[in-house]
DNA sequence: ACAAAAGTGTTGCTGTTACACCCATGC
DNA sequence: GCATGGGTGTAACAGCAACACTTTTGT
């Protein structure tokens, strides 16, 4: 292996993960206290850094498997945060990638476990070095996403309620939607479909339960 | 400085830029052939490693007065690329970032001197690495938000005519516009002025000179 | 019986598309 | 006078927003 560019300097590449979760009517996302110096015992996005022997998308996925234990869950990269005081002592240049997942898929014993939370939009913390603008990034991402891409579902259980998917849409995008015009639109979108299973743990009278079909998204 | 993180591996990692100009009625973007291994006499994207002393945009910025003379031009992030293999020997992580400038502007000195080329979206050619990615990731975003952001007029000088717009508009979405329609939604934009000026060099009759108004843009 | 959530249509408005001719001027 | 590009309006249509009541059933 020649070294071509030695006489450049070299830096720690890592990843943050903004991981968003819908429960409660509302969207939240994974922090806990941070383990490491610099900032040990701030709040922070879990990461980790980006090994010799795998891309930075891998890493990702990675560091999401160890923080979920869920395995092709959605994600996207959000951008690169590379300003010199992000974190002191080392230069570090940080990736942030977004991912949803169905809060009930995501085993409780791994928040006490890693001692991580569910953080609600509404009560974001101070957190470590640029992990604030990585939110606000992510968030503002995922608002313009939701409205031209099939992601919400992710966020929900295999079969869910148009109520539900409504809250879904309602707390990314801090608005109220119109409940019929909410479900006119939805039965044009072609991947989402109505299953003749019933809940009827929310409501007395059952509500029609819909999953999202991947075949109707190759487009 | 205490070394935190010693325990892990550092990589090189580097900005490239994918500069687009309108010309000829086409969109185009600057590419040359690479000065250094790996990769030499290959067509690439103009690049530059992130300094010790520099964030990752300042370097971008850095990168792109170098490449075009140009201060305070548009610039976005449009992505980091990070595969193992991406460039051999050494581990390269990448941060792609998006330009538009006004091809009047550019000195064509640069041209013969760091020996660049326009290139015709119609004829990209094969470039190293991952560069092919990168451009089409580019013009991706840049088409998504052309439509969405008040860009256009980054790739014109600062006076320019309906016609013109819309040929960048068309150049860029490889659409072909309807000239009614295209020029009523233009009277509604806020941040598109029409001056008293007129252009008498593309027409007999002459064309009314528009110019981009940054105040109205705090939005 | 009543509370709680599910489900359902119509109307007006707004923005988008499709489409064809006259205007001013340099040559 | 004619070739060249500049400039303009209207009608059909689609998508979006506003709006209130009935249904089902568990308690």
């Amino acid at each position: 292996m020649s070294k071509y560019y030695s006489q450049y300097a070299k830096a720690y590449v890592s990843v943050d993960c903004i991981v968003f979760g819908f429960d409660d009517n509302k969207l939240k996302f994974l922090a806990g206290r941070r383990k490491l110096q610099p900032g040990y015992g701030e709040w922070a996005l879990y990461g980790g850094f980006v090994g010799t022997e795998e891309s930075v998308d891998d890493a990702a996925s990675r560091v999401l498997h160890e923080l979920t234990g869920l395995k092709d869950i959605y994600m996207k990269q959000v951008g690169t945060f590379g300003e010199l005081n992000r974190s002191e002592g080392e230069r570090v240049i940080s990736v942030a990638y977004v991912a949803l997942i169905n809060v009930k898929d995501y085993d409780e014993k791994n928040l006490l476990e890693k001692e991580l939370h569910w953080v609600s939009l509404e009560n974001i913390p101070k957190m470590f070095a640029d992990h604030n603008e990585m939110v606000n990034t992510a968030v503002r991402m995922l608002r313009r996403r939701i409205i031209t891409e099939p992601i919400s579902f992710q966020l929900l259980p295999e079969y869910f309620t148009l109520t539900q998917l409504q809250n879904v849409h309602e707390a990314v995008l801090n608005t109220e939607l119109d409940k019929r015009n909410f479900r006119k639109k939805v039965k044009h979108l072609p991947y989402i479909i109505k299953t003749d299973k019933i809940d009827k743990l929310t409501s007395k009278r059952g509500a029609a339960l819909y999953r999202f079909d991947d075949a109707t998204t190759i487009d």
